[in-house]
DNA sequence: ATGAGTCAGTTTCGATTTTCAACCAACTAC
DNA sequence: GTAGTTGGTTGAAAATCGAAACTGACTCAT
């Protein structure tokens, strides 16, 4: 979307690429199995010619594949790619701020494990230590994609 | 900003409020410690007007708030709330969608955990079970807050 | 084989947003 | 008094968006 150097910044470089108004919520109904053209563009009542831009801007960045689902007419549907399904978290986590501080703590969605029917938490997990961790228990240090002048950074 | 009838997602909700191109960025400025007025816009890039009106809204939001630092002349610097703090999560997941796949793995910032410098992961969690659990082991089913037409949903 | 309908777009154009630059107000420091 | 800093406001030009009309490829019913 925009074109800058080369940010130095994961947030910003995602943002650049699905954080405009529209972006997540056609991710969104990916996600949730929504996957023509005219199911999309009738759900979340986005214009054509920008749900066929944005369409196009995921399948160039490997997010979204265009499938066909049927011939004669071709038709084709779109379909989270590896890369996109990764994003899964990123929405989890808007969802369950937005249950919490927008929809005042009822969920109209709930996500639950499958196995207890408990509503899920998204936490910062320690891979070596197998816990969860805490907001206070995180530091940030620069890594190896480059760095930036390094301030008090608690995300 | 978009004045819709009572949205049945949390997704969108909260993207009707915090996801505009701009937002997501000034929140993060102020994660990392960057608060002022004048700070954030250099930072950004983004025009003046455009950041009076979002932080506006973010203080609106109750995500954001504005406290003086000094007086005379008073100034103020903007600070997140308990709300806006909530956030850290869904920045933090984005932040990892990023370094894995727009940075190439090569995270510019990384977050570890305090006590083994371990990188953190951002995982659906089950405080029943204490486990992490994977994308395949979780439901969708409509909660308090009201229910959309349930469809194959998996987020 | 004509006519209506569906799906996935493209085109056009007026309305809205964003950007960019200039200006302002309050105060400090010299 | 002059310059500098911070945190804005204002206005005009440029970019983007939204709504509606139009297109093209095809199906299905008559």
């Amino acid at each position: 979307m925009r074109t800058q150097p080369a940010v130095e910044c994961s947030i910003q470089r995602t943002l650049d690429l699905i954080g405009d108004r529209w972006t997540l919520l056609i991710l969104r109904d990916l996600f949730r199995g929504v996957r023509r053209f005219s199911r999309i563009q009738e759900d979340l009542g986005i214009a054509k010619n920008l749900l066929t831009d944005r369409l196009g801007t995921l399948v160039d960045a490997d997010i979204v594949e265009k499938v066909p689902y049927q011939d004669r007419p071709v038709r084709h549907e779109y379909r989270l790619t590896e890369k996109g399904r990764a994003l899964s978290p990123s929405l989890l986590a808007l969802m369950r701020w937005g249950d919490r501080y927008v929809s005042g703590g009822l969920a109209p969605t709930e996500l639950v494990h499958d196995e207890c029917g408990t509503r899920l938490e998204l936490q910062p997990w320690c891979t070596t230590c197998n816990v969860p961790v805490a907001p206070t228990d995180i530091s940030s240090r620069p890594g190896p994609g480059r760095h930036i002048g390094t301030e008090e950074t608690r995300v």
